[in-house]
RNA sequence: GGCCAGGUGGCAGAGUGGUUAUGCAGAGGACUGCAAAUCCUUGGAUGCCGGUUCGAUUCCGACCCUGGCCUCCA
């Protein structure tokens, strides 16, 4: 059983060997810091996170680099509107994604770049396009690729350049020879953030960071180049172009792009202005929640962010650490030993056989489903010969790769009922002294009483359950 | 116009050349004073037309429809 990815150069699924065995060198396209970041951010960044703890689950040493892209059109437009010093705004805004993204539950990339601090490599990059034809100065000191000199251009995004409307035209980036040519060096306008260059002070054009910083950090060949689907074209065909161009040899083995985020069923997009902002996500639900959310579906498609998900992930979070609760105070020391371990394998081999098969997350939770309920149906007996314990903690063991379930239950539970309790304006002592009203009238069989307070209290989202041993409360989710 | 994805049960959404997706919702049952939770059981689907095949939702072709990219975007 081995690790079969799809790779979207072949358009097809392929068993995934490293360039060097045991190594996996990746790197995905991280954010332009002109603002705050979505929940397409988000997704993004999980999926890759994902992808990251399950090779190193099988065992790969990964070495994955990320990038902030912390200069640009915008960013320098967005600072200029606040009268901010574009630097500080980018530093501003790369310290609270920062945050945000230990927030949401991702490990720290081994790397974390940045065009600014690779401005060199970025020069040394472009002069040796230059040097071998692949680029030109133009009239105006910018610095663009020669398309027309990298005969495979095309070859990822199946982009036919006779046949698109492919770049920005001439008129609009004038000294350009050929409208398909892209940028790989702008020059500043006067007083704008430049860096000094071969070609007069200037500032990188958008593509190039990452061509530089991969070969800075990785080398000239990678197994994994990654990012979000919308970056197919332009972005990284030029960046093949860029980088092939300049070592000749094939850049990344393997490109995996993860779907775009749609809210409501509308594509999501700077443009329609519709963005769901990762900090008011994270202000409502925690990562737990939003990484459950964001993965139950196939990383490659498109996600829908429905008014619906989250409510119903938090629900589903919910339900599983209650399980793992409710064990708590369960003894297994007379289970079957090899019934248990064989249960656990099973498990093992339908999480395994899930994400080996192009990290599908969505038939981890649906596998999981099973799992728990597998649990809730031997916790319905009186005895069972299996120890839950062992299979619970199996369970949070493979969950780990997810990074979720990996809270103590009850603190988790706590936490969820306090941010509730608080939000629907009631108390702990409010519940008790109901629960205790309403055994008194269930004493007298007064129905009519304890149903009134029952309905009351689920009202403000709060709900009873009667046990022989006493009544209990839960929140309604 | 070019490139690419997809059309599945009430809704969302997977895999699969012949056998269960899964979740939510629904129905019946156990439990309960009645509920809730949980457990057990259960109904219901593969856009349209051809073809390949013993057999197709799954492969091939045509058609209809939806969405994305081709301009900054994760």
């Amino acid at each position: 059983m081995s690790l079969k990815v799809y790779n979207v150069l072949t358009r097809t699924k392929e068993e995934f060997v490293p360039l060097t065995p045991g190594i996996v060198k990746m790197y995905a396209c991280g954010i332009t810091v002109s603002g705050d970041a979505h929940i397409g951010h988000a997704y993004q960044s999980v999926v890759f996170d994902v992808i990251t703890r399950y090779l190193r689950y099988l065992g790969y040493d990964v070495k994955y680099v990320r990038n902030y892209t912390d200069v640009d059109d915008k960013i320098i437009n967005n600072a200029a509107k606040t009268g901010e010093n574009p630097i500080d705004f980018a530093e501003k805004y790369m310290a609270q994604t920062d945050k945000e993204m230990d927030d949401l539950g991702n490990a720290h990339p081994s790397i974390m770049a940045r065009a600014t601090q690779c401005i060199d490599d970025i020069i040394n990059f472009v002069q040796k396009l230059i040097d071998s034809g692949h680029a030109y100065v133009s009239e105006f000191g910018d610095v663009y690729f020669r398309l027309n000199s990298f005969a495979e251009y095309g070859k990822l995004s199946h982009i036919q350049t006779d046949k698109n409307d492919t770049g920005v035209r001439k008129d609009v980036e004038p000294g350009k020879l050929n409208d398909l040519d892209f940028a790989l060096w702008k020059s500043a306008k006067p007083g704008e953030i430049a860096w000094k260059s071969p070609w007069g002070m200037g500032r990188p054009g958008w593509h190039i960071e990452c061509s530089a910083m991969n070969l800075k950090y990785l080398g000239e060949q990678i197994d994994i180049h990654g990012g979000g689907r919308d970056l197919v074209f332009p972005h990284h065909e030029n960046e093949i172009a860029q980088s092939e161009a300049l070592t000749g040899k094939q850049f990344a083995k393997y490109w995996i792009h993860c779907g775009l985020v749609k809210v409501n069923g509308q594509k999501m997009s700077k443009s329609l202005n519709n963005g769901i902002l990762l900090k008011d996500v994270l202000a409502k639900y925690d990562a737990d929640t939003i990484r459950f959310a964001l993965l139950r579906n196939t990383y490659s498609a498109d996600i829908d962010i429905t008014d619906a998900l989250l409510p119903e992930s938090l629900k589903h979070v919910y339900k599983m650490y209650s399980v793992f609760a409710a064990l708590k105070n369960r003894d297994f020391s007379n289970a079957d030993s090899v019934k248990t371990d064989a249960k656990i394998q099973e498990i093992v081999v339908e999480f395994e056989k899930a994400m080996n098969d192009n990290f599908n997350t969505l038939e981890v939770i649906a596998s999981a489903f099973g799992w728990f309920n597998f649990i809730n149906s031997e916790l319905a007996k009186k005895t069972t010969e299996y120890d839950l314990q062992k299979i619970s903690a199996k369970i949070k063991e493979l969950f780990g790769v997810l990074n979720i379930l990996q809270q103590n239950p009850e603190d988790y539970i706590n936490k969820i009922k306090t941010n509730t309790l608080h939000q629907n304006g009631i108390t702990e002592q409010d519940i008790e002294k109901s629960i205790a009203e309403r055994a008194t009238a269930k004493q007298n069989k007064d129905w009519v009483t304890a149903d009134e307070i029952r309905a009351k209290l689920l009202k403000n989202g709060i709900v009873l359950k009667d046990a022989p041993d006493g009544t209990t409360w839960d929140i309604d989710l």
